[in-house]
DNA sequence: CGGGCTTACGGTGTGCGTAAATATC
DNA sequence: GATATTTACGCACACCGTAAGCCCG
């Protein structure tokens, strides 16, 4: 479980595609298919139902979505405190 | 900004020191003192007080470390999601 | 001396990119 | 032929463990 995995099923859900997916994460496709492989390899379970024109989360995949964006969510907000931090530390005499 | 950092800073402060932290997690001292110091260079920030007898969060650290624990609590339950998602999934012929 | 943190060094694993293959329109 | 995904291969980076050093009690 580690977060790539999470932001690459956020952002293919995101997009409604891998290549979509690939663009906004700045890596190639085959990052992401591994991303989401490995993820789906983790826990046992089909996270995208694959078509033709692209691919839909299924139902165990919406439900670790909802997840996985809590956890970029609140990651962001972290790397958004470190730098709040930043700008009051230096009055830390 | 890696789990594994906020995971370290998770425990470092419920155990009150590095080597604490690094039995929690499995790991030996030197790679936790190591996932502290990068999270601290990487947001330029003090977050431990070191003290002969073991460490202390800074105020930013302490910020931080609030953060941490949600982002770590989120991906538990992500975590937790994927085995919920395993148990039900085979029903879906 | 003992406990705790840090630094340096080497190995191993993982994630990424490039290249090639498959399928649909 | 164009688009989208997947697989295979090789590489670079990052994490970890071991070993050695430093500080304080």
């Amino acid at each position: 479980m580690k977060i790539h995995q999470l932001r690459a099923l956020v952002e293919i859900a995101a997009t409604g595609s891998i290549n979509g997916a690939a663009r906004r994460l700045h890596v190639t496709q085959p990052a992401v298919t591994k991303a989401v492989r490995d993820l789906e390899d983790e826990c046992g379970v089909r996270l995208l139902e694959r078509n033709p024109w692209g691919v839909v989360p299924t139902a165990e995949g919406a439900a670790l979505l909802q997840r996985a964006r809590t956890v970029v969510r609140e990651l962001e907000r972290a790397g958004k405190t470190s730098r709040t931090s930043r700008a009051i530390a230096p009055a830390s005499s």
